[in-house]
DNA sequence: CCGGATGTTCACCT
DNA sequence: GAGGTGAACATCCG
């Protein structure tokens, strides 16, 4: 998905549905629905409320309704696009096609006066759930203090990029985004994430801010320095080194052999 | 044609 | 228990 960035601009374009009356729910895909719901019981749930609050944990959007009804947990998988009004919230999507097939549309709300919520994902890789279980997720990577990121890390042997990646210990980072981290804050991703010493959490908490930052008003997760050398033979952008190509935390991890210790 | 791609969950290993 | 691997989902791209 999406990681946290690209959430965030779905929640941001979401809040401009709150306080439309809900008057129809399309639930055409049950294996999208998550936590044990039916269709019937999501529409019921949904109809004749209103959203009326937009929140973000990691790459969770979370919209609150109205009357005391549930709230509508929503993830996007890595090719989920959130559209309102006919309009996708990003349209730039890497890895997620451009076209709109109505196949791919796996929940749509619609709104009093024929404006419509719409969650479009090729290869349904997310999910819709009410009242999703929000404490299985750790706090959320914008928010997190640098004592609290001190102890995350300081609690595993395992590899500092899976347990960034950890959505369980951290909320929101994703492969590019945490690839980009380790590459700014100048740390190999696969040391023991215990290794770290107080001034490399310093270290990793400030990059954690800017790289968040940076990467957020440039537009996404896919804008980072690192990007455009995340391929086979690149160089590191900061001192020319090759790049190495990894599997750590199960997925791919480009990392500069020269700088990132 | 094949491998991999911003993710999550689960079964199955070590 | 902790951590890793591979599968599943389904489409696009090089």
């Amino acid at each position: 998905m999406p990681e946290m960035l690209e959430v965030e601009v779905y929640r941001r374009a979401a809040a401009a549905s709150l306080g439309r009356p809900i008057v129809a729910v399309d639930a055409p895909d049950a294996w999208f629905l998550k936590g044990g719901a039916t269709a019937d019981q999501v529409v019921d749930a949904l109809v004749g409320r209103r959203f009326v609050a937009d929140r973000r944990r990691g790459k969770l959007l979370l919209l609150d309704t109205s009357d005391d009804g549930p709230t509508l947990g929503l993830r996007f998988g890595m090719t989920g696009v959130l559209e309102l009004d006919g309009v996708d919230a990003i349209d730039q999507l890497q890895y997620a096609s451009h076209r709109k097939d109505p196949a791919w549309e796996r929940f749509v709300v619609h709104f009093d006066g024929g404006t419509a919520l719409r969650l479009r994902d090729p290869r349904r890789l997310g999910g819709v759930e009410l009242d999703p279980d929000e404490e299985r997720l750790g706090p959320d990577a914008a928010d997190v203090g640098r004592a609290e990121l001190g102890r995350i890390v300081a609690g595993s042997e395992a590899p500092l990029k899976a347990r960034l990646m950890d959505q369980a210990r951290l909320a929101g980072l994703g492969n590019l985004l945490t690839d980009e981290l380790l590459w700014r804050a100048g740390l190999d991703p696969a040391r023991p994430a215990s290794s770290l010493s107080p001034a490399e959490v310093r270290r990793l908490h400030q990059h954690l801010g800017t790289t968040l930052e940076v990467l957020g008003e440039r537009g996404g997760s896919h804008t980072g320095d690192l990007q455009d050398a995340r391929r086979r033979g690149g160089a590191c952008p900061r001192d020319g080194a090759l790049l190495d190509r990894r599997t750590i935390g199960g997925r791919t991890t480009y990392s500069c052999p020269r700088h990132q210790r």
